[in-house]
DNA sequence: TCAGTAAATGCAACCGTGTTGCATGTAGGG
DNA sequence: CCCTACATGCAACACGGTTGCATTTACTGA
């Protein structure tokens, strides 16, 4: 086995990240290398609660909770991350992606088990929108039963 | 184009509302049909904190703030108006077009200012699902900027 | 018309998200 | 190895939104 110290997530994006930072001047410390390679490795937007939560399931509680603010804000700022208020109008971050992955997507949501499903399957066409409207992004959200649920059912 | 008359509170729109909720056995007081008023003079998409706000300067002290929270969400649990959070993650409330229902079809949401504008454009095609999942209903959620904001920018 | 009843309101306290001020700690440059 | 700017930790705060409960009010039916 490695060394289990922090679980330390390495990937190509996360050290190019890294090396732009350092190239700017912003100071490497260990909230922004953790928080970073957690949005990192996230599949979805994650909630100020999600970082927190993450964080502690990793032991790591020295955290405050106002830094993960901070630093999520301050990965905004760079223009490492985007911020958008979600249904509910809780802030969810996100990588910035060079590609727009995650603008056009399709999701399942069970109305049963609350598991959310990435349908890879059909992108939606661009709709067509009244004069003078700007496209951003579209989502579909598909909501029914999954598989398990459904196999499962009494 | 200034519009500053005091909010009608007698419009067909508004009339045919009234109607309709007397018709399901709904009670009507004197805050619900005060803020369906004003949400029907309403140019852009209200917050709570707004419709407050209207309601104080109208020298209508006597509602509570908890009362506005309520009869908002009311009005979109009876399908009269839309909720919205804006940009900034705050909640907003327009009156929904009467003659939309809610079953399956095309929102856009303005991220600037949360205005909600249902698209007439054919709904969505049925989609494929994987294997054992069930379908139930589903909303296609897209997001930009409505053409009042898109001409507003600064 | 008027009492009875279910529902809506008012009030107070509460919760969660997000922010600010300030003292302390630390990364990175000399 | 020290210095300094800046990031962090901590406490308190601001604000949107919710909940519990007593009181009032809109509709119903005699």
């Amino acid at each position: 086995m490695k060394r289990t110290t922090t679980p330390t997530i390495e990937s190509d994006a996360f050290l190019a990240a890294v090396q732009s930072l350092r190239a700017v001047g912003a100071k490497l410390t260990t909230p922004r290398r953790l928080i970073l390679g957690l949005l990192q490795a996230a599949p979805a937007p994650q909630t100020h609660r999600d970082v927190l939560e993450r964080l502690h399931a990793l032991q790591l509680t020295g955290i405050d909770r106002v830094t993960v603010y901070r630093v999520l804000d301050w990965l905004v700022e760079q223009g490492l991350a985007h911020k958008a208020a979600d249904s509910q109008g809780i802030f969810r971050f996100s990588l910035a992606q060079p590609s727009m992955v995650h603008e056009s997507h399709v999701h399942f949501r069970c109305t049963r088990c609350g598991g959310v499903f990435c349908l890879k399957d059909a992108p939606p066409q661009r709709p067509r929108l009244p004069k003078g409207f700007r496209l951003g992004g579209m989502t579909v959200d598909i909501r029914g039963e999954c598989a398990q649920c459904v196999a499962t059912e009494q």
